[in-house]
DNA sequence: CTTCTGTATCGACGAATGTCGAAACAGCAA
DNA sequence: TTGCTGTTTCGACATTCGTCGATACAGAAG
């Protein structure tokens, strides 16, 4: 991010998982996911402590595991979904500013 | 993220920041300002690297301030922008997930 | 088979977003 | 003052997004 002025593939390709990140119900569904035992949780679990529906959720839920944030199984009746840990680390690195700002020039 | 799902009020703010990364342009704007010497840059250096209008620019320039991520100043005849460190590291801080992923129950 | 529950997809709707050209504003220089 | 350059704001437009109800699909149980 400030060693380099990101190119334009790696900008569209990291925008699309920051787009998972900006609603606020994808937020908490994400951190719902990792904070449940296992780092996994059924969508049984995950649609009670929204006030939208089910198919909303479900939505949701589409949007994070297509942006590659969290990974899906079907095990019997239930969905599990957990949260990948790769992707998010690699978001949270590009953010890591140097306390001292720049380096680069133009 | 992952101690404790993540209150209502808190994640409608931090989704507004993400949204506001969730653009290529964007996110290539801030990578370019944090870059820059001094952790700053003119408006004029930003239109140069980009496809899109200059107002274009400006905008998403608008949406990066009012997020939070970055402030600006009119000096002379030309508009700096600069990034605000604690911003990205509150994102930063929030994607960061334990190797073993949970702790906490429902 | 049928039925029931959990989850995903479909189609539609209003709202928000990214983009542009045109116009307005800010500061500097004649 | 007038003019010039850098930047922002204003309308307008097509596209995308979040949401819903209705429907379809998947698996387990009668």
């Amino acid at each position: 991010m400030v060693r380099e002025p990101l190119g334009e593939e790696a900008a569209v390709g990291l925008s699309r998982m920051f787009k998972a990140l900006s609603d606020p119900i994808r937020l908490r569904l994400l951190s719902l996911i990792a904070s449940y035992e296992g780092g996994e949780a059924c969508v049984c679990d995950l649609t009670g402590p929204f006030d939208v529906s089910q198919p909303t959720i479900s939505h949701h839920l589409k949007v994070l595991r297509e942006a590659g944030l969290v990974g899906s199984e079907r095990r019997g009746t239930w969905v599990y979904y957990w949260v990948i840990p790769q992707a998010l680390a690699q978001l949270s690195a590009l953010l890591q500013i140097p306390a001292a700002p720049a380096k680069a020039g133009a």
